[in-house]
DNA sequence: CCCCCCCC
């Protein structure tokens, strides 16, 4: 059964009436030669009578195209549409952008054109008027266009927002200019200045969502001045008059192949309706702490914790950048008997109290992953709420303050370092035939290798005594000890041990550094005792060290080439050295073995 | 027109 097509309607559709899903016929569908990255789709479309052949679908239905749904002789019904003009204002073609349609017969059923249709563009007077009689009678009339390009902004919005005009967020496309939309604002970010060759300035961004999708707009130099104060995250404003581009895919987690850009013509104004007529609320996708460890490596997180602990505000410059940055670690629980940190960025990280240990809802959070510990990181689209007044906050305040966070069991952030199966094994001579190192971030990987030499010289330092400080102190004679970093004067000092040994696989050996803790590990003594004999007692040193000598260890080392003057070094340092487990290791033989010989794949 | 968020 082909259904009937609304015969006429699309030269009064293109004239500005409002007709109610109409049925059309698709006669041909192409893909637009335009950007790579923004697919779209150019349809001729007929009512049986007349045809538009500028007529798109919005980029939601390129999902339709792609499955064959929208051949030729398609008949679809126009659930939702809107028609704009292309190019400069006034001058250029009227389109009609399609961005909800039901398939009410395929083309393969339908297979003939239906009438033998003319362009719309020629269609007389009498055909523009409104129909009085059914079928169409429940069309309402003509409606003023939702934004009129005159100079009183608050008219025309307030036209557009009583016959509720508004525009979807899908349906934005670089090429209708004439639109409002009503969005919610859910994430905003700091304002942020930037210095290039190509210039400089300020801006800021924020993401703008409704029930038909989302969109991230960025207001630049003037206009991030203007809005910035204005633009609160929650409210929900009507916007029209921004620049669409397509967006750039590598830098948006947005579902949209558009962003906007705010220009000297573009208006917002807050909807104070008690209502908000149907935009949706921020959705937070709560995640309890416990499940981020099974989550992937940058994935994006909502969750809410307890902040346990506060670190301190530090600042660092950037090795690849040269930026300053800011930042600030909190510990967060909750009742998933799991803790895991959270990096706050910037003002978040200066005026972060933490003291009374707030509840804190994030959204948008991104997963970091080192060495199997996971952390969130709150960055350009996350937003956090302190203290939020939502039932899940309440209860976690409760929980927390009858001593929920006493125990917690699970450490999502912590490092599982050790025996950890996720480092690559090599040999010291794949160190070179791999380069590794020679890049801006270090390579880990682990060996089996023996310890050929341990060098005494130079095997510890006096190191200030503050816990969190190892800043090499000056001795200023008469026993007195300088830490320049903590700008003190101490009578006491602590050793710490910085060792260089020499390692040796099958393939090759190095020359490595071992820190504090393993070599206190390693040589089975406190850094003091260490250091207390190389100092006085060289008969016990010896004793200590030659312990060591041709010992077999795991080692975990980071590789990373390091410039002293104008010399570079490859330099190892040792993460980690473990026991022999010979039954991973033997493991890491045999696959070697098959690879090696093809042989005994089937063995496991 | 930005698109940086380190280190371990």
């Amino acid at each position: 059964m082909v259904a009937s097509l609304s015969s006429g309607v699309i030269p009064r559709i293109m004239h500005g009436e409002d007709i109610s899903k109409p049925v059309l016929q698709i006669l041909a569908i192409k893909k637009i030669n335009s950007n790579a990255d923004s697919e779209r789709y150019r349809i001729l479309i007929s009512d049986g009578k007349y045809f538009n052949s500028y007529a798109m679908l919005a980029s939601q239905l390129n999902e339709m195209q792609h499955k064959g749904q929208l051949n030729e002789f398609t008949i679809v019904q126009l659930d939702k549409y809107v028609t704009s003009m292309v190019g400069k204002d006034g001058a250029g073609k009227r389109v009609l952008i399609i961005s909800e349609l039901t398939v009410v017969n395929a083309g393969s059923e339908v297979k003939v054109k239906i009438g033998e249709p003319v362009t719309y563009e020629n269609a007389s007077k009498q055909d523009l008027a409104p129909k009085a009689a059914p079928p169409l009678a429940n069309a309402p009339a003509k409606k003023e266009p939702a934004f009129k390009n005159n100079n009183n902004n608050n008219i025309s919005m307030n036209t557009s927002i009583n016959s509720g005009m508004t525009h979807p967020i899908s349906s934005l496309s670089p090429y209708q200019n004439k639109w409002v939309i009503k969005a919610r604002v859910t994430s905003k970010t700091a304002v942020r200045t930037w210095s290039n060759p190509r210039g400089e300035g300020k801006l800021f961004s924020m993401d703008l969502m409704d029930e038909s999708g989302e969109i991230r707009a960025t207001a630049f130099k003037e206009q991030c001045d203007k809005f910035f104060d204005m633009i609160q995250v929650d409210s929900v404003y009507f916007i029209s008059k921004c620049q669409l581009k397509p967006a750039n895919k590598q830098y948006s987690q947005l579902n949209n192949p558009y962003e906007m850009t705010f220009t000297g013509e573009t208006v917002v104004q807050l909807c104070e309706d008690a209502d908000d007529g149907g935009i949706p609320d921020i959705k937070y996708n709560l995640v309890p702490i416990s499940e981020v460890s099974g989550m992937e490596n940058k994935a994006a997180v909502d969750t809410i914790g307890i902040c346990k602990e506060v670190g301190e505000l530090q600042s660092f410059v950037s090795r690849t950048t040269n930026k300053e940055f800011k930042k600030r670690d909190l510990t967060l629980v909750d009742m998933s008997s799991s803790a895991i940190n959270l990096t706050l960025w910037g003002d978040d990280a200066v005026n972060f109290d933490g003291h009374v240990q707030p509840v804190i809802l994030v959204k948008g959070t991104r997963i970091n992953e080192f060495n199997g510990g996971k952390s969130l990181s709150l960055g350009g689209g996350s937003i956090m709420k302190i203290n939020p007044d939502i039932p899940e906050a309440h209860k976690l305040r409760g929980w927390f303050d009858n001593g929920g966070g006493d125990n917690i069991a699970n450490m999502v952030s912590a490092r599982t370092g050790g025996g950890s199966f996720n480092t690559e094994w090599l040999n010291l001579k794949d160190i070179n035939i791999r380069q590794l190192g020679r890049g801006d971030k270090p390579d880990y990987f682990q060996c089996k290798a023996v310890v050929h030499i341990v060098r005494q010289e130079n095997a510890f330092y006096r190191a200030c005594p503050q816990t969190d400080c190892n800043k090499k102190v000056v001795d200023e004679g008469n026993d007195q000890y300088r830490c320049e970093r903590c700008n003190a004067l101490y009578p006491n000092f602590k050793y710490r041990l910085l060792i260089n040994m020499s390692i040796g696989d099958w393939a090759s050996n190095r020359w490595v550094t071992c820190f504090n803790e393993i070599g206190e590990q390693l040589l089975g003594h406190t850094s003091q005792e260490v250091g207390e004999a190389l100092e006085n007692d060289s008969a016990k040193a010896e004793q200590m060290f030659s312990a060591l000598n041709f010992t077999s260890h795991i080692f975990k080392l980071r590789c990373k080439d390091e410039v002293y003057g104008d010399m570079t070094r490859n330099k190892l340092t040792v993460q980690s050295a473990a026991p022999i487990n010979h039954k991973e290791y033997n493991k890491y033989l045999l696959k070697e073995l098959q690879e090696l010989t093809g042989i005994g794949s089937a063995t496991k």
